[in-house]
DNA sequence: GTCTATACAGCGATAGAC
DNA sequence: GTCTATCGCTGTATAGAC
């Protein structure tokens, strides 16, 4: 491992332990047994610290992605999501303190935003073929199936805030993306519910 | 009003605005025209605003608490939510940032966690009355319906962090009154729905 | 109650030796 | 690449005059 990256993965370390706004360079080169003014030789400043570590998340999502199932292969998207939400949950302090965050670096929550906005794309998808195929119960009116879309987008974005306010007992990652999908589940005509539901009592 | 309570209102105004972290003594004695050392004064440091605020944050949901209505009264149900999320965006920087307040005063986590878990306790109580008076649609599974209790908690206590992520238009506290609401229609019988949206879209 | 002045600690960032 | 030393700034909190 090269120095950058040990860097990195002590200060992820701290940020998601401690805040970022605490942790200094000081702590990092600390934890690292290295001296502060050779962390700003690496980097120059903790802002670019930080950027380092959005760019890292980035690849490490795009590295998790496997090739596409189609959008109804029920166990592959459970099963990334669950993935998403593990890279997610790593590199946690970016969402817990996103706020925080954003206001050093407004590019953060640009990027944050870009992202959330093509999986907000890939949930419209999927919503729309289940309208097309018909598998949405016939009762739900369209004012209903209209929050469904800002549900899930509500779930996906916000989970990591409600950690500390449910009472979850197994892994959060886990946890949270069996929830996302048992949102939609009273959506569903019958038949398509329970074949979800078996998947997510099954799955993880 | 009182010099303590200006300071209050001053410190909400900035932590809200800039971050708790960011604003410190000297910022909010600079916006009211006063010396920090006055400040110090009156409160002996910023964890004592910050706890001041938070008592005040209480005070205020009490005091906007009417009489509780019947669990059934759907109007009266919708306008309560509504108001405790205005009171909630008030003071957001308690939530938008709970993990950085939480880390300085351990004591308000512990204050807030109760409150939701009072509330927790409430919204049981009508998913129980619901059950009782059997309203919820017979294909429901429990599976389902063990998810309903969390999803309203999910929403309640991590609404305000969502409000970046959604593209909303109006009122954010109004938005997401609704919103908490409409997450039980698909859940209910037809006619109890029904009934439901009718209110959801003709209120506020 | 309100002010000015000050002590003290910690942070970000740079310079220069090895 | 890595270190030590140091500057300038900002934050919290206190002391003492009015």
């Amino acid at each position: 491992m090269t120095t950058k990256e040990r860097i990195l993965t002590a200060a992820l370390k701290l940020f998601n332990r401690d805040g970022v706004e605490r942790i200094t360079t000081r702590h990092i080169a600390a934890d690292l047994g290295m001296s502060q003014g050779n962390l700003h030789y690496h980097y120059p400043n903790k802002n670019e610290v930080i950027l380092a570590l959005l760019q890292r998340f980035f690849d490490d999502l795009k590295s998790a992605q496997r090739y596409e199932g189609g959008l109804f292969d029920k166990e592959e998207m459970l099963l990334s999501m669950q993935n998403n939400f593990r890279i997610m949950h790593d590199y946690r302090f970016f969402f817990l303190e996103d706020k925080v965050v954003w206001r050093r670096l407004p590019e953060v929550k640009k990027q944050l935003l870009e992202y959330f906005d093509i999986t907000r794309g890939r949930i419209n998808q999927v919503i729309e073929g289940y309208k097309h195929h018909d598998l949405f119960r016939a009762e739900v009116s369209p004012y209903q199936l209209e929050f469904l879309l800002d549900q899930f987008l509500f779930s996906i974005t916000s989970w990591l805030h409600a950690v500390d306010y449910l009472p979850i007992q197994t892994d959060p990652s886990a946890y949270f993306a069996k929830y996302t999908f048992s949102i939609w589940l009273p959506y569903l005509k019958p038949d398509e519910a329970e074949d979800w539901e078996e998947i997510l009592i099954s799955t993880g």
